[in-house]
DNA sequence: GCCGTTTTCGGCCCGACTGTTTTCAGTCG
């Protein structure tokens, strides 16, 4: 049973203690408790077993033993008897935009709706007309929710919101008035997926803002259209279709409103309650005793005033951030980044040649990287057979002549065979300057057989970063389960690397596993398993993980100079 | 249900919008 497995259930006692009217307060507690669970890096499973459920923030004893119940018995009775009250499948009916938990109980109860299904025949059958606070426009809203549902729905990925959201911000800059544009919500948190964007800009002139916003050519259909706050859906013909918000607010409260529209929830919860604890009140508006701004202008002035260090996007989580004591300057930038080792050319699945690649990092200040084509297992991918990989290096070293101001080196994308053996003899793998070891196609669901390979493959001498360890594809393929910590462990040991792949489809490890390793002594590599020249720019995505994970450059092996990366393969391998 | 330099009991975040029951409950971010 996995951590979103058990994160799962909890939600559900939640959302069937709602329906049910229980007070607010009990099912609060018990959404926060699955946050936490999924939140986790580790495994439940070992820290049930160490007896240390009960030690995770938000979870007490009578949830810790529910956990214990789920783990050894696949179940939670106390879930169960709620399910005999309002079945699991009216769950599906609180997804629907403006459905929320006294509405559901109330179709459950007076319809007997409980599924999407039934919703949808009750609207049609007219068997809602009679019902409180079902009127004609709440039926449409209804139905046009149903719709979005079945459609689209969900969240989209960092990768594919971040160029849409540039773009905004370049077209809302560009309008008269408008001072400054800031992003918020979710995107400026760098979360690896995101529902909608949110913009925020300086301008005293809010309606004609609204209204050019509102009329831009990529928009489909305008939601809402104030003199402040105005919110469109994109037309996705260019990029994906999202909703953005833009909200328009004067200088002197941009702090709070950024502050406050950046999130994430959980954080402005915490942060509300310790300005309520000091009798103040913090909104979108400023942080105010009364009347009296005390305030309003920057968030660091808020975060000041509430004896807090001012603290960067990516740590908003409620995941410890209130413990800072200073703001952590030494998170891992961009600017950090002085090489990438994991890339694909022509030689394999790559669309480029060696010298194309190599231009194309050394125009974004690299110096140095190495080319890690697939070997001879990954036979779809191109994968080099020992020969080719052999022609392959030399024609490495000869581009290494060739191309100026950037050093390249010889890599390969080794697979981890079935039983954790490599690709290639380590004969040849002594011949690279570095080598990526890989899961593609042996990733099962056997933790324990999972881990096992992982580790002979870290324990190799020649084997230097672990790429994409947890094989998820965001939204299509659930991380295989891993016993990370052990993992971790041995790669402090061996002094292998673990990889935070920045392809934004992977985004793997992922910033709570790549917090874990690091508080197991290992080393990361913020790699863009770039294909196409293009394929460096998702670097930013690797970098906000990283950054979520709390990580600091010297903990980042592309961050080194090339002298101590050539030490550290030198040291693995005596 | 959780938690503690206010507390082992009694607290636990805030404002806007919307539809409609025409004075406010429900939902959302």
């Amino acid at each position: 049973m996995t951590n979103a497995d058990v994160a799962q259930a909890f939600f559900e006692i939640a959302d069937l203690l709602e329906i049910g009217g229980e007070k607010s307060f009990r099912v609060t507690s018990y959404r926060r408790a699955a946050r936490a669970i999924s939140d986790l890096a580790d495994d439940i499973t070992d820290i049930a077993a160490r007896g240390e459920l009960a030690a995770i923030e938000g979870i007490g004893k009578s949830t810790a033993a529910k956990i214990t119940e789920l783990l050894e018995t696949g179940r939670v009775a106390y879930r169960d008897e709620l399910a005999e009250k309002v079945p699991l499948s009216t769950l599906e009916l609180l997804k629907i935009p403006n459905m929320g938990p006294k509405k559901v109980a109330l179709l459950f109860r007076e319809k007997g709706v409980d599924s999407l299904t039934a919703l949808q025949q009750a609207i049609d059958d007219g068997a809602l007309a009679d019902l409180k606070g079902f009127g004609p426009k709440s039926i449409d809203k209804i139905r046009e929710g149903i719709d979005f549902l079945r459609k689209a729905a969900g969240r989209t990925r960092l990768g594919q919101a971040w160029p849409l959201a540039e773009r905004l911000r370049a077209l809302v800059a560009e309008m008269p008035g408008v001072q400054r544009v800031e992003h918020a919500g979710s995107l400026r948190r760098g979360r690896e997926t995101v529902g909608d964007l949110d913009l925020l800009c300086i301008a005293d002139n809010g309606a004609e803002v609204i209204a050019a916003f509102t009329t831009l050519p990529l928009v489909d259909k305008v939601l809402a259209a104030g003199d402040t706050k105005g919110s469109i859906l994109t037309d996705g013909a260019d990029g994906p279709a999202m909703q953005i918000d833009l909200r328009v607010v004067p200088a002197q409260h941009f702090g709070a409103a950024w502050q406050y529209f950046t999130g994430s929830k959980e954080h402005n919860v915490r942060l509300r309650e310790l300005a309520v604890r000091r009798g103040w009140s913090l909104n979108e508006y400023s942080l105010s005793e009364g009347e009296k701004i005390i305030a309003a202008a920057t968030e660091e002035e808020i975060y000041a005033a509430l004896e807090l260090p001012w603290v960067p996007p990516e740590l908003r989580e409620d995941r410890g951030e209130f413990d800072l004591r200073a703001t952590p300057t030494d998170l891992v930038t961009v600017a950090d980044i002085r090489g990438d080792l994991h890339m694909h050319t022509t030689a394999s699945d790559g669309r480029f040649s060696i010298e194309e690649m190599a231009e194309a990092a050394r125009a974004r200040g690299y110096a140095y990287i190495c080319i890690t084509d697939h070997s001879q297992s990954s036979v779809v991918a191109g994968g080099l057979k020992p020969d080719a990989l052999r022609r392959h290096i030399e024609a490495i070293r000869a581009a290494n002549e060739r191309v100026d101001g950037i050093e390249i080196w010889a890599g390969s994308e080794v697979d981890i065979l079935a039983d954790g053996q490599l690709d290639y003899d380590d004969d040849l793998l002594a011949e690279l300057d570095w080598v990526v070891a890989s899961n593609h196609h042996y990733l099962h669901d056997d933790r324990d057989e999972n881990t096992q390979r992982a580790l002979r493959a870290i324990r190799n001498p020649y084997v230097n970063v672990l790429a994409h360890p947890t094989g998820r594809m965001i939204g299509r393929r659930s991380a295989k389960p891993l016993d990370l910590p052990a993992i971790a462990q041995a790669a402090a040991e061996t002094g292998t690397a673990l990889e935070i792949n920045a392809a934004h489809q992977r985004l793997d490890l992922k910033d709570q596993h790549a917090r874990l390793a690091v508080e197991h002594g290992a080393v990361l590599s913020i790699n863009c398993d770039a294909h196409h020249i293009e394929g460096f720019e998702q670097i930013v995505y690797g970098v906000l993980t990283a950054r979520r994970g709390w990580i600091r450059p010297e903990q980042v092996v592309n961050t080194w100079t090339a002298e101590k990366v050539r030490a550290f393969v030198a040291a693995k391998r005596a």
